[in-house]
DNA sequence: GTCTATACGAAGATAGAC
DNA sequence: GTCTATCTTCGTATAGAC
């Protein structure tokens, strides 16, 4: 398979963004990470770095927008959840050395399309997850502001958590964000039954 | 004043990690934006680089804390505007370019010590925070979990902000805390009328 | 498709003059 | 306290052989 290489690159791209960020990340460090060919970084990627890291956080906007879908009509708690679940295996397996390298990238982007490209993963997550949301039965505009609120929420936690080096932080958001979602359920389930 | 060159140094820093991140941010960019001696960086900072960073995000500490303080005393809904109208400020100043300097740090430090300082710097404004929050009328279980919301929620939402180029995001986030805060400082305010 | 070699600049850090 | 010069390493990127 000739595409091996260049997945190879892109996955271990995106693990590096995660844990030392954009400017930590260099081809040496991609190579040494995945034993893919040197030659092959500039085969696949012409474009070099930004095309490379472009490359790096589609995945990771592939890789949560599947992590995202069992969660397709099941209730607001537990899309809730399957967020949450997504970002507190990262923190664990990782011994909380590794983040969101989407957010990675937007914090120490210095090229304007990387950023702009990093805009749009967030956007497309806002609007997958309020589409999950609006199918667990929430309003379109309850749905789109809390699919913002969790994953604003749940960026930061990670952050937090990665700082203090602990569980903590994270789970006390989680907390907080599901006592939120359940309210937003409840108050939806109401006015269904009114009005049905 | 012989100490005026360290502190151009040091807020020259500070400005630069929350616009370009932690790798982004070289010497040279430090002493073009600050006009500081070059000689100044070793003269001032015998650590080098991880120590300048350290006393940069240690002046986004007491800022952050200082631009709190007003809300001393004041109800639980407006010390979380205040604590919003500062991210809010630096995202229009800056025409979302900049962000948080002790999040960059985070997610891009390579040595142990500057995370942990990091770590020291969010678990501080967590306990400011709560601080108020109590001050404000919450119980102490509830404010420190708050304050630990309204944080990583900010934090999220200055990133997808800064992402989309837009204040749209942090608007909704924004919205979606207050109303949360509002119904804290309720329960608080009907639990206080039971017991008196 | 992949390799080695290398160009070229920039990074952090150090030494010694002033 | 500040300067210039320089060391060394590392970064991205390119050229050309295989």
């Amino acid at each position: 398979m000739s595409s091996d290489a260049r997945q190879r690159l892109v996955v271990g791209t995106m693990q590096l963004l995660a844990r030392r960020g954009l400017g930590g990340t260099s081809f040496a460090d991609v190579v040494e990470l995945t034993g893919a060919p040197r030659g092959s970084i500039y085969h696949y990627f012409p474009g070099g770095k930004d095309e490379l890291v472009q490359a790096a956080i589609d995945l990771a906007n592939e890789n949560a927008l599947t992590a995202l879908s069992p969660a397709s009509g099941k209730p607001v708690t537990e899309v809730t959840k399957q967020f949450l679940g997504m970002w507190r295996e990262l923190l664990a397996r990782s011994s909380f050395t590794a983040g969101c390298s989407v957010l990675a990238v937007t914090v120490a982007a210095e090229s304007a399309g990387l950023i702009d490209h990093a805009g749009e993963i967030f956007r497309r997550w806002r609007r997958d997850l309020a589409g999950h949301l609006t199918t667990a039965g929430l309003g379109p505009d309850t749905a789109d502001a809390a699919a913002t609120f969790l994953i604003a929420a749940s960026e930061g936690a990670v952050v937090l958590a990665r700082a203090e080096r602990s569980m903590e932080p994270f789970n006390v958001v989680s907390t907080q964000l599901l006592s939120y979602m359940r309210q937003l359920e409840n108050e939806a389930d109401t006015i269904e039954a009114e009005t049905t």
